[in-house]
DNA sequence: AATGAATGAGCCTTCATTCAT
DNA sequence: AATGAATGAAGGCTCATTCAT
């Protein structure tokens, strides 16, 4: 017989997940307490322990929860029946989408977690590979398929587009709204001739 | 009627910096208390006010400094009579350099820096934007002399490489070293195509 | 129109009450929490409150109960029909052995309740007077019999022995264990000369 | 430099010492607040921790205090050419008035300190210890010169007295002032028969 | 009757900043 | 000019107690 409703304590859990949310990606980690937390989530401070064990397990809940929204329509993507350049534009596209609606948990990510001095084998890291490994996967299937050069660096290509990404929808969190659409296509355009598998190349 | 010379005084404020550079770099800005700069420093709390307004204050300096330190070389590199792609490869070199001396500055700037709710219209941004405007300015002379595509989206490109950069060097800092040469070379390689001009284009 | 029986509640009493016992020993009044002990006895933290006013009423309830389940005992004890000596002995012997026994009661009273601002004129204080006016009562039936000297200064008398078995089980209850026959005897062996009646005492 | 003079500061620290001393002795350990301390000595809270380290540091330099302070005059009695009955009820006496004088660090002790988890093996305990082996002292030379039985046993004799004298005390701190002359001569009369060493005894 | 969610006061501790020395 | 003692406002977190369910 509990006190209240399993629905309202998920409500409660999400009404602090939330406020949490907003708290933290506009003031940062350290730069929000508890108490702002609870306030607006209408909700005393104590309350807040009750559902999260602390601050910092509170962020992880906070990123945890954006991975895990975003990263089932990224698998869909990847596993498309398409051209590699397709997939790799649908992928990209959604994936700026993704930062776009969720700005505040990326920029939480960016600013305060993968900064943090534990963050290399933490649960959040496993999170975050298994969201890039979805790209390499992508791009695997294109050097089988011969679409892609097979001596590309993975790693690298990884990162142009997750950090062209993030400093492209940085700038427009602060500001004038991106153009997704037009975003994903000169993203592609940009990276599809360095990434063609091609006959030869007459060095530079 | 200054007590002490310009010059100890300069030393002084230098050797503040230094102090705050290194702490900051190691704690991250809310980890780091005046107290543990002052030590370090060799000086009392109280004086770090005397050079600096606040804590805020100090911390700007610390990016600014590390701005102008960089900005210098850059500047050279971009006025060189050289190939458009040469001096991209120079810049991207000199820049990914700069990301690996200075790791600690830059892990500053991206973790605590940006995120900043005053970040916009600051004068640290002026200096961001003085930063990546040299590598615009190598891209606008590409296109005037016919190497780059003038269709090419300025931004875009510069999000691209500075946002590589940023990923790749930022996972080098946990971890093995980062072959400067090669991701220079690779990231070349990897965009040249994308900013090339070229006669026609068949529609993907 | 009680839902549950008396015997039933009686029951949830005394679990209560056993799992605060035990709870406050071990971790002391102030460190140990009203869900601690809930929990131990498989209750609600509510519940608590419908048998207990407050957690300072449960702590008296817990040593209330100790003093009971003690007393009994010694009243026989100095009942008896036996020598003085005899009689001391065994009602120190019996005292010793309730605070073996029940050392974490014993423990709590010492630190936590004698202590109190509180305790003058307490029901606990009470208590522990009747317990102690056992020993005095002894006391005085060996003055009535000419086995004690009359002169002897009762409250010195009931300190020492209260103090020093207090003295010697707490030692005990943090590592070798008493040995109880010894420590009674040695004890009666140290005191009966000097309470003894005896004619004449030569000054020192 | 410094900002304020080295009496000062001692003076500083004294009257947190002296504060929190009283009020700890008060309300003991748990049930005292730094604020508390603070406001008794008219001192900001921060400040407290300028001087210790935090709470339990207080607590120990409290105690450690109380110690040192009463300690010499005991190796002194224990030191004197005279007799073991008299230097027995010189150092009880002069233990009756320590007490009695530091009324607040008995309860202290008594209360929080030897209940403590682990107290055992702690400076506290050392220090407890070389107070108490003062006594052990005197009695062995008792034994040496033949004044005191040789079979006695030591712990408990230490005991007898300890807990003798901490229980008369305690009683007297919460009411009518205690005969510290009175007490002490009662204690050795009551004691001195059971420790004379003596040709034979008739068993009882 | 029983639960346990919810509250909110309170605690220890830290630290940016000020200012008497 | 330089020091570092002093301040006091937070902040994270705990927990006795209440009360809707």
């Amino acid at each position: 017989m509990p006190v209240i409703s399993a629905q309202k304590m998920q409500d409660r859990r999400d009404s602090i997940l939330a406020a949490a949310r907003e708290a933290f990606a506009k003031g940062g980690f350290e730069g929000t307490s508890i108490a702002d937390i609870a306030r607006a989530a209408r909700v005393s401070d104590g309350l807040v322990y009750r559902y999260f064990a602390n601050k910092r397990d509170l962020l992880n809940a906070v990123l945890t929860e954006f991975y895990e929204r975003t990263m089932d329509d990224l698998d869909v993507i990847a596993g498309r029946d398409a051209s590699f350049e397709q997939r790799l534009h649908d992928i990209i596209h959604r994936h700026i989408e993704a930062f776009v609606r969720d700005a505040d948990a990326c920029r939480l990510f960016i600013s305060e977690v993968r900064t943090a001095a534990d963050y290399q084998g933490s649960p959040v890291q496993q999170l975050n590979r298994r969201y890039t490994s979805i790209l390499v996967r992508i791009i695997e299937s294109g050097i089988a398929s011969g679409e892609v050069r097979p001596d590309i660096e993975m790693r690298l290509v990884r990162d142009v587009i997750f950090g062209a990404i993030e400093h492209r929808t940085w700038a427009a969190v602060n500001g004038r709204p991106l153009d997704i659409d037009a975003t994903a296509k000169g993203l592609v355009e940009l990276l599809r001739y360095g990434l063609m598998a091609r006959p030869k190349r007459s060095g530079r």
